[in-house]
DNA sequence: GTGAAAGCGCTAACAC
DNA sequence: GTGTTAGCGCTTTCAC
């Protein structure tokens, strides 16, 4: 069987209590006494038993972290990410694909959470009123990633400032016409994205044509062809996407009708996930930090965890900033 | 605080063991008091704590998967199906990237091993003899995913099938001299295909053209870009490649050399990761069963939990079909 | 500085 | 069919 702290006592010649605090960095223990202990404990290849010792202190030494799709390379990232981030604080990580599915999601919250110390979680999709209401559900610290909502740690991206960047580039290149093909409409994401196109719109540098909204993900095709269509009959020659999934949809599409990109159509993706830099031609994306943003997640879970918020108090907000990537998707419009 | 099992216990006037009894599938006790104990349990929104119950039982109710990397849509994928089907079997997942790093993964295993039921591992890059010593390690059950390898519960995909699949179908549209570009040599997986490759040389159906093995990662390209070039020089009409995140990198450098697929050069990948159908072209490439991999690893992992391996008895191995997807990046000959 | 005892939340024997 | 008791492996008072 396993190696107890008892075997470590009787192999060291201690108390249980005394491998105990040998063991913890804090523990009031003769130098000695803690080498001995020390020794034994490698020897045995002892490994303390993080469900039982968190019976007692009430810290489990887990984190959960919950997408609504690992396929999506985006999200994969930030998973990577969390888990990494998490691996060097000491902790491990639960992992939950709530596949697009609300209900899944909140049964992956109600499992999680009585066995973590807190949550990183990636929920596009939830209401708000969804959102408030998991006090309901516990007490545990929730960081929202890439959403904002007012109560709740969150990190996020400065969208606002990337679009500016790819309509600033797409101006200097020429363009004056351009296309915005957005996300799914239950997206906070999307709405988030497409009022911040709207807003550079406002500023009239360039002209925005709205394709509407697609839901197209990876696997399952939402109507991106027929954006793709909508794109070529509009007479922008360029346009922006939701995100990078979409883009390449387009790009996809395109081909198809044997319009080349970039001399034909410019394209600018959103996330940067790590293929875009990849297809042919390269991507030219607003890159949306996924590492750095999970590692703030995870940073911001210890600060709430280490200091409760007081009452009626509002946890941190942390916003990222965002960058243009210019890669081979997006040319001068002369070229044309 | 938590709600635990002695508030369900008065507030249903019965004794704690009796609601263990009936909140747990065998336990004998009478359908009356059953139904008291549930309605209490509901109400309350007890969740039992599954780290106490986990210290009696010996199961932790948890099972725990190893990457090598998350960045790889092929282990992303892998991921979400090991969570899925450990969530219908009522487990909750641990996640960890060893990021490509041998001693991570060894950490990984030690950390995960004492806190999980058992470890689906996916490991292409650790030494037959690590893989052998692991029984050092720990004693929990160990399946093996896309990886083969005696004494070890194994998932893996007959990709000679899909290899014999993609050269008959060049073959068929006349390609007489392919390239085959291989993987880095300390993968298991990559000699293993490289192995493939070299029994249907054997045959005669085609000329193989060995282009040496790229480290070619996400994040990372090593070497694609000149085994591209090399692939050019060879006189070959169409190149496989060891996964589709090579095929990706081979095809992007074909057009920046202005070499148009499948015009002037056919490509078949390897894996069929989601994004492959999305390229422009869509990839044409072996399909691996990923999803269906991660289902039937959980399941053995399950059944040797269930019933323990005999001394000296091999557990089963598992060996799943693969077939060939046609989509555009290859195509006649005569065309060119 | 160290040991003894209590107990975290739960289940498994054992009585009744 | 149900309650009582013991104890999983650990940390944490409380003595000494």
């Amino acid at each position: 069987m396993q190696v107890t702290i008892r075997d470590v006592a009787k192999a060291s010649g201690v108390s249980p209590s005394t491998v105990s605090r040998a063991l913890t960095p804090g523990g009031t223990v003769s130098p000695v006494t803690r080498e001995r202990v020390r020794a034994a404990a490698d020897r045995l290849g002892y490994q303390p038993n993080q469900a039982a010792r968190g019976l007692i202190t009430g810290r489990t030494g887990h984190l959960g972290v919950i997408v609504p799709d690992l396929l999506n390379p985006f999200f994969a990232d930030i998973c990577k990410g969390v888990q990494a981030r998490a691996r060097g604080l000491g902790h491990t990580v639960f992992l939950s694909d709530a596949e697009r599915d609300e209900g899944l999601e909140l049964d992956a919250i109600r499992t999680l959470a009585p066995q973590v110390d807190g949550i990183v979680l990636c929920s596009p999709h939830l209401s708000g009123e969804e959102l408030g209401s998991l006090g309901e559900l516990t007490d545990k610290p929730i960081v929202l990633l890439h959403r904002k909502e007012p109560g709740f740690g969150c990190v996020t991206a400065d969208l606002v400032e990337g679009i500016t960047d790819a309509l600033t580039h797409l101006h200097a290149l020429g363009h004056r016409r351009i296309a915005y093909v957005g996300g799914p409409r239950s997206s906070w994401a999307a709405r988030e994205r497409a009022a911040g196109v709207a807003a550079v719109a406002e500023s009239g540098l360039v002209e925005i044509v709205q394709v509407g909204s697609v839901a197209h993900h990876i696997g399952t095709p939402g109507g991106v062809t027929g954006a793709a269509d909508v794109v070529l009959a509009s007479g922008a020659s360029a346009v922006l996407a939701f995100d990078d999934i979409v883009a390449f949809g387009l790009m996809s599409r395109f081909a198809v009708r044997g319009v080349r990109v970039p001399d034909e159509m410019s394209v600018v993706g959103c996330d940067d996930i790590a293929l875009a830099g990849m297809a042919a031609p390269p991507l030219t994306t607003v890159s949306v930090p996924k590492a750095h943003g999970a590692r703030a997640a995870v940073d911001l879970l210890f600060r709430m965890l280490a200091t409760p918020a007081a009452e009626g108090e509002q946890p941190p907000q942390r916003v990222l900033p965002t960058h243009l990537v210019v890669r081979g998707s997006t040319a001068a419009l002369e070229r044309r």
